[in-house]
DNA sequence: CAGTAAGTCAAGCGCCTGCCTTAAATCTGG
DNA sequence: CCAGATTTAAGGCAGGCGCTTGACTTACTG
């Protein structure tokens, strides 16, 4: 219908004003330093209130933003993961992991501010859960961490925790951290986010095949 | 000088009681969401202004929190460094790399913040620079990024600054990661604070020497 | 033993915040 | 075409913030 259209497109544009301002500030100030006001200023509405209106506390908008991103992440995941079949190479399953969120911020092209604003969520005490949440809803993910523990059978239990732990952290941090080296025109290691992605697959595959020591 | 004594300590005392405050509330809460007022407060300080009157901004005492602590990582890791000569063994110069941190709060005992503060530290896009200042400032810090450096030869320079990126977060967020679970009384992967530095380290060798693909 | 400087406390200022209320503009459904 | 609902705008409110000021206590100095 057209009233659909015309009414319901008009809310959806300020909703998405108010998603992109809340990314961007959050991202390069971080999320406590910026307050519901600035964002609603910052997405041009005159309304003070427009975030609560339209997203509720804080944290809805924080989510709102995450799943707003998450569906294309999702199916840039899911690509990947069909494409490997079931195999048994590590780093097959790496590049499951590592490469959707670098290749969604790519498509995005020109600036992104995305990878820094999962950054500034992870570390967020209150916030953090948020992220844990969205992430492990998704199917695609547990089926990618599943085929990886499948190629490390011989890996002790904790370790594998141990070092999921460090995977997950790099993952969302050298995203942002290049992002970031971007923004301030800073040189970076890679030239594109694909091959930023293989660099960090790379890494990540060597970490999960350290030999483990018997030092202290 | 008994006068010294009596009023310096008094003083020291006082400084002492803001840091401890503030780094515990910063740990837990996020820098950005604590008042200095609050950290006062906390402090058992009636005063408002006590933050202000004795570190300035709160840039100032975070500064002043993390050379707190600097003197004694310091030590720990001139330690360490003399204790392996010119080594040739890349597993050498990484223990030398993760240990200090995590040696000196197994030192501190008991419930420790500043692994968590650090990581709130540096993903704070004001923060993050004082802490890279503060820990370049170290010349055995440098020393010890020397010799990993050279034992690595034949390591691209992207490459290598891209693990070293990787290196630095991993250092500083899972010592954050592990304390977050002692507080809250999560398992750990590992039992105390040097098995977990070791789990570190042997993750960081094989990230180190991972082979470089050739993939996209 | 004053005089001075340093540290602490208490109160007040303007600013910004989140939240609430009201009013105008806009679109919807009958 | 018009009531009614939704969205945007605008302003007010109490509360918390950083910052300043001034009084009071304490300890060093000549």
């Amino acid at each position: 219908m057209a009233s659909r259209t015309a009414r319901a497109e008009q809310v959806s544009a300020t909703r998405e004003l108010i998603l992109t301002a809340a990314e961007r500030l959050f991202a390069e100030r971080g999320v406590n330093a910026v307050s519901n006001r600035q964002v609603s200023e910052a997405a041009g509405q005159g309304n003070n209130t427009a975030v609560g209106y339209h997203f509720g506390t804080k944290a809805d908008l924080v989510r709102a933003i995450v799943r707003k991103h998450a569906t294309r992440i999702e199916e840039i995941r899911a690509r990947l993961l069909a494409g490997i079949g079931d195999s048994s190479d590590v780093r097959d399953w790496v590049d499951c992991l590592v490469r959707p969120i670098p290749k969604h911020l790519g498509a995005l092209g020109g600036p992104t501010w995305y990878a820094r604003f999962c950054a500034q969520v992870v570390t967020d005490p209150a916030l953090h859960e948020i992220l844990v949440e969205e992430s492990l809803a998704s199917p695609t993910l547990r089926q990618i961490i599943d085929g990886l523990t499948r190629c490390l059978p011989e890996l002790p239990p904790e370790v594998r925790a141990e070092r999921a732990e460090m995977a997950r952290h790099l993952i969302v941090h050298m995203p942002a951290e290049r992002e970031r080296a971007i923004a301030e025109n800073r040189a970076t290691p890679r030239a594109n986010w694909d091959d930023a992605a293989g660099g960090l697959a790379d890494a990540l595959v060597g970490l999960w095949l350290a030999p483990i020591s018997s030092r202290s």
